[in-house]
DNA sequence: AAAATACCGAACTAATTGTTCGGTAATGAT
DNA sequence: ATCATTACCGAACAATTAGTTCGGTATTTT
């Protein structure tokens, strides 16, 4: 890639971040990113089609590092009765995690979270298809599902407001609830 | 309350909430909203201020109706090692959930559903203040308390999208996780 | 009946979005 | 080193939307 092209993208990527980290996705208006980033109006429309799109590219750079390698191997993704195997996957996506939390505080504070957290649970509901329920009769397979995926991500949410905590601390405070683990 | 602006007031709650069944929350205009309300332009600025106010607004009306009594007696809000006490009182609110279901559906659909949640959690912090925590020694108390309220704001709206279940089935459901009773 | 109040809707300002286009400068291939 | 390609610049532009103003009409309350 053109080393332009590259320079402008990581230039709106460092503006962008740094606006949400001060003011709410909705009232960060296009102007302020191309202010902030230090090129043309055109030139940000000849990357990003709109503020939306812009957030979706940020969103897919940030996952495309956080889930490096675990979305290739999903066939070996049956954690049923191994928990272990399951804490220590998690703990090592938390550490990518935590390389991008400069980002991700700052898309997670406000509305943009929301676009973030879908896309965030999609992906985490890919890898923990085998791990969830099974424990619990009387709960449908789905809600087990589902609630193991928002917690997790919730979770990650909280950890950004609360860096004092090691990946592996927040691995265990995550398994500390017992529906997973069965 | 004159009868115009009540009956003004209701025909904005609904259009909004019609229209946010079909339609994102930011791609409605408020236009839209005067159209499908019928009203005029100036009646709709002299009712609200904003989109967001209106949101606000709705968000509060059914609030009011969710938590009706449930936050006017505060001190008794101490659920530790009384189980049922909790899955009663919860029970409870989730049948008021369920009459403003029509409301909510649309609501927690899109971006809207962030400024929502984000006002019924902090709701649900005061409530379940007494109720998490203690179990799980290692795991920070405030932690306890973020996962639960999330847990259970989660809970609701993945409820509004399956509405086959009774309040009872939900609160079962959402008990089923061991580190809110202890 | 009269005073107060809510509604109507057209017209207006201001802000923002997304596009176009001619000129300039950096880049990569030969 | 040259040259074709490609990206960037930025002013100017059209289109949409938000929020305000105001004179006139209809409804409600006293």
């Amino acid at each position: 890639m053109d080393r332009r092209q590259a320079k402008t993208r990581q230039a709106v990527f460092r503006a962008f971040t740094g606006l949400l980290e001060r003011k709410s996705y909705g009232s960060i208006t296009v102007q302020e990113i191309i202010d902030a980033a230090d090129i043309g109006r055109s030139t940000f429309y000849a990357h990003f089609d709109t503020k939306d799109d812009l957030l979706r590219a940020l969103c897919t750079e940030i996952f495309e590092h956080v889930f490096s390698h675990e979305l290739h191997k999903e066939a070996t993704h049956d954690f049923s009765g191994d928990g272990s195997a399951l804490s220590g996957r998690i703990t090592h996506i938390l550490y990518h995690v935590q390389d991008s939390r400069p980002y991700l505080r700052g898309i997670l504070s406000c509305e943009s979270g929301e676009l973030f957290m879908r896309y965030f649970k999609e992906c985490l509901s890919l890898l923990f298809q085998g791990a969830a329920g099974g424990a619990n009769p009387g709960v449908p397979r789905e809600y087990a599902l589902e609630r193991m995926v928002w917690d997790f991500a919730e979770t990650v949410r909280w950890w950004m407001e609360h860096p004092e905590y090691t990946p592996e601390d927040i691995s265990r405070f995550f398994l500390s609830a017992a529906p997973y683990t069965g």
